[in-house]
Formats: C-alpha cells, structure tokens, sequence
DNA sequence: CGGTGGACCTGCTGGC
DNA sequence: TGCCAGCAGGTCCACC
C-alpha cells in the first residue's frame, strides 16, 4: 500500500500522539506477519519511551529510551492507527500498544505482508531489511549521473528500475509511474536506452513528485489512511495512475494500462515514448 | 550474473 | 442475487 509519501504523512501524523509517552504494554493478536513477530520482545518493550519516529525508506522506525529501535514495514495493507482505548477491536488488528496517555496504538494489516521487528540502534543498519537499501528521494546525492550508472548497466524496464529499493528507496508502482508521466518516458522503455538528460530528468523529478504528494498528504485509494484515519488527498492529482480510459491531463491521449510482470504500468501512448 | 514471474495474504470489484 | 476471476500501494526467492 504505502510508497514513500503515504509513510512520511503516517510518520508525522504518529509524532503527536506517541512522541514522550511511555509504552504501558504490548499485546500481539497475531504474530503470523510476513516475518513471525518476535511475542516475547515485543512485550519487553513496556515501560519504553519513544523519543523520536524517523523514517528510513518505506520503514518507520521508533526509537525506544535504552539502545533499542522498533521497526515497522506496512507492506500493502497495514495501517498504525492512534485510537482511544475503548475503541472496537477491528478484525485484522495485530498489535496492540498501550499508552500512558491512555490511548492505544494498532497495528492492522488485512493482508499481512507487514513486518515488526525490535534492534539495537547501533546494529540498525546490519538489519538484513536495511542492508541494502539505496538513496533516499531526498538525498542530495541523488543525481542523474548517480542513476544514470544504473540505468546504463541495465536492461530491466525503466519502471522496474525505479521500483529496486537498493538504487532508490521508497518509489513504488504508483510514484514510479507518475515520475516516468512526469519526464514523458515510456514505462517499459529498457533502461539503457535512456540518456544522461533522461537520467537527469528523473533525478529532478523524483523528490519534486514526492514532496508534492508529501503535501497533499499521500494517495489514497480504498485502505492507506493516516495514524488519525485521514486521507490523502494526492489521487486527485495523478496524471496516469489508475486513470486507464482517460484523457491525459495534457494532450488529447488516452491513458493506457499494460500488465507488465505482475503490476500494472500507466501511461500516456502520446506523451511518453 | 541479471531479469522475470510467482508466492505470500485478504478483500474488493466487475463481469457473467 | 451469487459466484468467480482478476486485481491491489511490497518484498523476497526460485528459476532461466
């Protein structure tokens, strides 16, 4: 579900509702994520304080008093939601934390591709998760000469490119498409067809895209909501994602979807070549 | 080695 | 109305 943006404005909408409190308790409904949850260190966080949320890639990270780290992947289907705590349990609510506030934290997640998991700060970045991944959208090292050494080395679909996590972390399907509408390339254009310019191109567009969907506080279709319940409001803005049969918003063409792999690319047949 | 396709899950939608 | 196929924002792994 969540690209980058969706788990930015989730960061942000979390701080004020766990920033200085204390975890009272941990209960684990259901350990079956897409990694077991470890039940026995989750409860051990009781009687933690969160000190800082920080985001690395598509990963939100609470940093615990102590040397410890939790660490939260929402997959495609998980939500942190911050409820009173006499709020009906959902179906699918996973875990549950209780706040000194009063209020409770749940982790839920339908499909259960979500990952949680409790490190030491300083082993943070040996986590198998975390090894690899690449520059984040905002890095200032993220130039088109930086992509530019990939895509030449590449023969994947520019798309599949954007979405490797260990060049670039934190595009999916839906950013990925709409930076490629943005610099009129081709989804499915092999990547060392590509020039510098290009390259260029989509190193400049890439934090550009982002940080406006950052302010329209993400995209939501039917489930990605913040830690309040709220939705984005970036849907209205796309230019090809799930406009299949549509008019492009700047030339007479009509959006096109193609199944490529397993995910569906979108694009303008006039605007993108 | 790089690239592709399937697996992991549940829920929703659209076509028949 | 009901059923079933297909699809969904991510990641990982087996296979060629």
């Amino acid at each position: 579900m969540p690209e980058l943006p969706e788990v930015e404005t989730i960061c942000r909408s979390l701080r004020p509702h766990l920033l200085g409190r204390t975890i009272r308790r941990v209960r684990v409904l259901e350990p079956r994520l897409r990694v077991p949850v470890d039940i026995k260190e989750l409860r051990s966080l009781a009687g933690s304080r969160v000190d800082a949320i920080t985001r690395v890639a598509k990963y939100i990270l609470f940093n615990l008093t102590g040397d410890r780290v939790w660490l939260f992947h929402l997959g495609m289907s998980g939500k942190l939601l911050c409820v009173a705590a006499n709020t009906p349990r959902r179906k699918h609510d996973h875990i549950v934390v209780e706040l000194d506030s009063g209020a409770e934290l749940r982790y839920h997640d339908p499909r259960r591709f979500g990952l949680s998991l409790v490190a030491q700060k300083s082993g943070l970045h040996e986590l198998p998760q975390l090894r690899h991944v690449g520059l984040d959208p905002f890095d200032p090292a993220l130039t088109g000469d930086y992509l530019f050494r990939f895509m030449r080395a590449s023969a994947r679909r520019t798309r599949d490119l954007l979405l490797d996590q260990r060049i670039v972390a934190g595009l999916g399907n839906i950013y990925a498409n709409e930076i490629l509408a943005l610099t009129a390339i081709k989804p499915t254009t092999r990547a060392h067809r590509l020039t510098r310019k290009q390259a260029h191109a989509i190193a400049r567009a890439i934090p550009a895209l982002l940080g406006d969907a950052i302010r329209w506080c993400g995209t939501s279709f039917s489930d990605y909501r913040d830690a309040d319940d709220k939705s984005g409001e970036f849907q209205n803005h796309l230019r090809v994602y799930d406009r299949d049969g549509e008019r492009c918003r700047v030339c007479p063409g009509v959006i096109k979807r193609v199944a490529v792999g397993n995910r569906s690319v979108f694009y303008c047949p006039t605007c993108q070549k």
